[in-house]
DNA sequence: CAAAACTACGTAGTTAAATACATAAATAAA
DNA sequence: TTTATTTATGTATTTAACTACGTAGTTTTG
């Protein structure tokens, strides 16, 4: 165990997968237990929809920070639950435009009150003496400044 | 892009995945970076036998904290790297024992400058104002405690 | 000591993301 | 107005983890 606390750079990867992992599960089976049948990882461009309405593959892409393939199969499973469909913009030929169907509206009624929920839990959980998303944005923000290599190759080179 | 800020379950998780893989990468190209041929996946299995010398497939999960199917597949990466090697255990003929080749002991020595700097640089980047490590601790304690679901739920029930 | 339960290992299949590549439409440039 | 470039979408493949299952030794129990 005491790797974990001495290793190098394995040590938070791989525990923040685990942690995302057990929130995701828990959060399908708190759904189910309003009865409704939505997966975490649809939350994303199910909310963006809600607020854009009208968006293309790659700008929902873009709103939900995926790549475009990994929206796309998303987008797949949510129009085969009916929850999302899309038609061709006639002024461009190649987009495709994505939009709620009305049971995709009527469900999301149905998990506002849930996401409240979960968005209370989830401060509970992360808000500690070290804020978790804090501490995340922190580290973002220094690696978005300078990267993890640039850093070691600096450091590196000073010795 | 505001959608993480609002957003419920997902935002945490995938912001976690992404950091997490950005070290990764960034980590393979630092061992580059000194001619060293490394995927940081295989420091938990290296840096455990490095300590411990001689442990069995289960033994190694354990001790890295992966299912044991994971663990096989570092394994046979290590395998066909030479790093390591594996004999069958006298007494439980169940058991294969795994350990360091010299080829991996060698490879450790040049390693463990490489160690210092990247556990320099990740408390750089994770030791902000909300140090990271500490604020997943913390979230995984609460978790452990009691878990996302079971508070959701109890919230729930207190409306 | 034979049957049952447990343990160790391995394989197969799944998942959620990514990259890399392909195609077709739209736009810009010669 | 062809040709080249860029953009939008889609498919195929890869990766790193997982769960589920099967088999073969080991240990426990009646």
């Amino acid at each position: 165990m005491n790797i974990i606390d001495e290793s190098g750079i394995l040590a938070i990867s791989t525990r923040l997968q685990r942690l995302s992992e057990q929130l995701r599960k828990d959060g399908a089976l708190f759904y189910k237990s309003y009865g409704i049948d939505f997966e975490p990882k649809w939350f994303p461009v199910i909310y963006t929809l809600h607020h854009k309405e009208i968006l293309s593959v790659v700008e929902i892409a873009n709103e939900i920070g995926y790549t475009h393939p990994s929206t796309i199969s998303l987008l797949k499973e949510l129009e085969k639950q009916k929850l999302i469909r899309s038609k061709k913009d006639k002024i461009d030929e190649r987009k495709r435009l994505l939009s709620l169907t009305p049971k995709g509206q009527e469900l999301i009624l149905k998990m506002k009150p849930v996401w409240d929920v979960m968005s209370n839990v989830l401060k509970e959980i992360a808000d500690n003496q070290n804020n978790l998303l804090q501490a995340i944005n922190e580290a973002e923000n220094k690696i978005k400044h300078q990267s993890f290599l640039q850093r070691a190759l600096q450091l590196k080179s000073e010795e």
